[in-house]
DNA sequence: ACCTGAACACCGTTCAAGT
DNA sequence: ACCTGAACACCGTTCAAGT
């Protein structure tokens, strides 16, 4: 894992191959298939360990939606900490395995901000999607920066001001503003279109 | 272009491989590199040709935030429309090439029903986040179902009722229901939070 | 318990050469 | 203009065999 996490951070996802792995632990390929099933599952450990980081600074009460927005930024941030991050938690999110941690802490934050458990659920869902598709795309970026890619910045954008943080607080700020006033703290559970099912 | 998507369609992303393209055409993989220069151009004009058909029903002034919610209804359609679509949009978005188109169209919808350019654009870039990390998400579990493999229900999850489509539109709602107290329709552009850089 | 050696069945990409 | 042939430098994974 540490060595892993090593390569990952020096040379990004694609370089992190078990061969290249094997050969930094100086071993043969194969050797790594005794400690883990298949890449997959080795991935899916490393995303653990990149989340696991994420812990929000304190559970305040009273503050609105403080606790949600906190444990965003603590996501964003433990995402940020090593190259191609995000794209690890993505690839083994969808699967099942593990990463499951980052979504339960949204959830949790959310709860503690006053809303029912199973819309909180529900918002953690959107905002993790939210949180890890907009940390994916920063660090393509970076990455793609750092190569020298002249990256066709959007044809008909003017201004290029709002960074990378203000616009994840912005997309924050959306989802948390459709919370306050879908299901307000402390109501009951209400779906947000009666009879659309 | 068809031979691709007919491959991705039958096979999945994983199988779409240069090799194998050039089989289905009968002709050398490396013929393929005097029509594109690589892979990744070839998956951004897959990218396009996948989010194209996402025409959203009709403009409508007045109901509201409808045109906003109809195209991000029918860019899912269209992510779901192809095996894995979601998955090759996702990987091109970052690149900057090509699926731009995407987000313009979000971003046309937003402004559509009233809202400012700037904010419009912002809230563009967050929905496309959610739409394709959910419908990503929503093909991924498809893949697994099929395959038959047991995918770890959250365990601490109750009940499981919500079907995809519904918790596609809860976050929509969300999204949407932000962007209705943040920046009301027809007012003027105004920062979420003053201060905050 | 943990690893090697050797193989299997693949990849994307390049490039001289053909027609 | 469009493609072949052949190669380069890789992949993930399996499995008998070693210690």
């Amino acid at each position: 894992m540490r060595a892993a996490l090593q390569i990952l951070d020096d040379d990004g996802l694609p370089d992190l191959t078990m061969r290249r792995l094997a050969a930094a632990l100086d071993v043969q390929p194969s050797a790594l298939y005794w400690h883990f099933p298949n890449k997959q599952s080795l991935l899916a450990e490393l995303a653990d360990r990149i989340v696991a980081p994420a812990a929000p600074p304190r559970p305040a009460e009273g503050s609105s939606s403080s606790n949600t927005r906190a444990e965003a930024g603590a996501l964003r941030d433990a995402l940020l900490a090593y190259r191609d991050g995000a794209e690890v938690v993505s690839s083994t999110l969808a699967l099942g395995l593990g990463s499951s941690a980052a979504r339960d802490r949204l959830t949790a934050a959310i709860i503690a901000d006053g809303y029912d458990a199973d819309l909180a659920r529900r918002a953690a869902t959107a905002l993790l999607h939210f949180v890890i598709g907009h940390v994916s795309h920063e660090q393509q970026r970076m990455q793609y920066d750092s190569l020298g890619v002249v990256v066709p910045d959007l044809s008909l954008s003017p201004q290029r001001d709002h960074d990378d943080a203000s616009e994840f607080a912005f997309g924050v700020d959306l989802l948390v503003g459709g919370l306050e006033q879908n299901g307000s703290p402390r109501s009951p559970a209400q779906t947000h279109r009666p009879g659309a099912h």
